[in-house]
DNA sequence: ACCTGAACACCGTTCAAGT
DNA sequence: ACCTGAACACCGTTCAAGT
């Protein structure tokens, strides 16, 4: 075939094709080879448009960014930061969700990545404008990150097995339901990221008021 | 060679040199060959005392596991559930934070671990002997394990490069000091992971207090 | 510019053969 | 029981060759 007319791949198309392979299969499925079969054309292909797999991989992880509503950050008044953190919160975590398979390279940070850049400025840039310190603002937008990604990562109830051998009372004393987890699964995890989340935004407050008898929001 | 007289292999040695591999190198470079050379055998041996790698790398995990402390949760009084949990935050992060490359097998949820079940074991008990409702005590075991091993996951901070170059202000408004969040990195996630964990405690104490209206601890 | 097949240096795992 | 080498079906990536 050599150079055909016209190209027979693009950057998108194989994005697309590495999100399907991700979702359905998992990232250890993801070969630059069976990635190249699932779109016709033969492995070393790929790399006229990619520089290696770990590019793909990052591109994968930025389409998933690319999903997180961030409209909350510029619509609302500066000062409900704390309703804007919990809608964005849930659309990040919806995002991730329906992707989980790809949470770990996410989860290295955006790097160079638009998306992941984008998110990082506007939760910053609305927390300042809210009226935290910048250093603070910073250390927001990690520890959300930090929760967030980590729920995204495993479910919970599902890392624990279905089996109830596996839960000696001589060795584990309160782990006796602990087999019903999994079937829980959804619910479990759930309501351990709204309790969570919530325990986090009250926390947040809590701190904020502090910081409110000595300094005000910026102008903007 | 064939068979020694005395084995040349043992689970435990396996895992030392695993786990080192991964400290040092990563997971991606835990190849069971490159593994067994580490050890002095042939790829092939390895199989005598692991059913696949996949058992080894939980091996590795389980071996971190291993290093949490969990006094906290015996030798307290129940009802400071809020320091127990602080503390044994604090020694979890420590043991992860050690040990980042296999933090990913260790998000996966204990699976038939014993050290993980023995955490998730004490948690849990703990928190119910303190008062909290079960289902309550099963997020809060959750939760907690989100913001832990998001926070070892990767760093914040070290997720931004280090090129100002990569700041364009057009496209990121609020980023312009971002490119030093690298050199502040230890800085940076400590902070962060310390308001977190306050935030998160301060939020579960503000309901703890909730359900204290209606209710008391078990005896026991 | 964009695709190909061949090639290189790797993988995880199985298995018969050795003691 | 515990190690070996050979073998199988894979990898990521490079590169010269084709149009």
């Amino acid at each position: 075939m050599a150079r055909p007319r016209k190209p027979l791949l693009s950057r998108d198309r194989i994005v697309e094709a590495a999100s399907a392979l991700v979702d359905a299969e998992g990232l250890d499925a993801v070969s630059t080879r069976r990635l190249a079969a699932e779109l016709g054309v033969s492995g070393p292909s790929l790399y006229n448009h990619f520089r290696n797999k770990d590019e793909i991989l990052d591109a994968v992880a930025d389409a998933v960014s690319v999903q997180v509503d961030l409209s909350m950050f510029d619509e609302s008044d500066p000062r409900d930061w704390r309703e804007a953190l919990h809608d964005w919160a849930l659309s990040y975590r919806a995002a991730l969700a329906a992707h989980p398979h790809i949470v770990p390279v996410l989860a290295r940070g955006p790097g160079r990545r638009p998306a992941g850049l984008r998110v990082a400025d506007a939760v910053f840039g609305a927390m300042v404008g809210a009226g935290w310190p910048p250093a603070q603002a910073t250390r927001i937008g990690a520890l959300m990150r930090y929760f967030i990604t980590g729920s995204a990562l495993g479910s919970f109830a599902g890392g624990f097995v279905d089996d109830e051998s596996a839960y000696d009372p001589a060795d584990y004393p309160h782990l006796g339901q602990a087999h019903l987890l999994a079937e829980r699964r959804w619910e479990v995890d759930e309501g351990a990221f709204e309790v969570g989340l919530r325990a986090l935004l009250d926390g947040l407050e809590r701190q904020y008021e502090e910081y409110g008898a000595s300094s005000s929001p910026s102008a903007g």
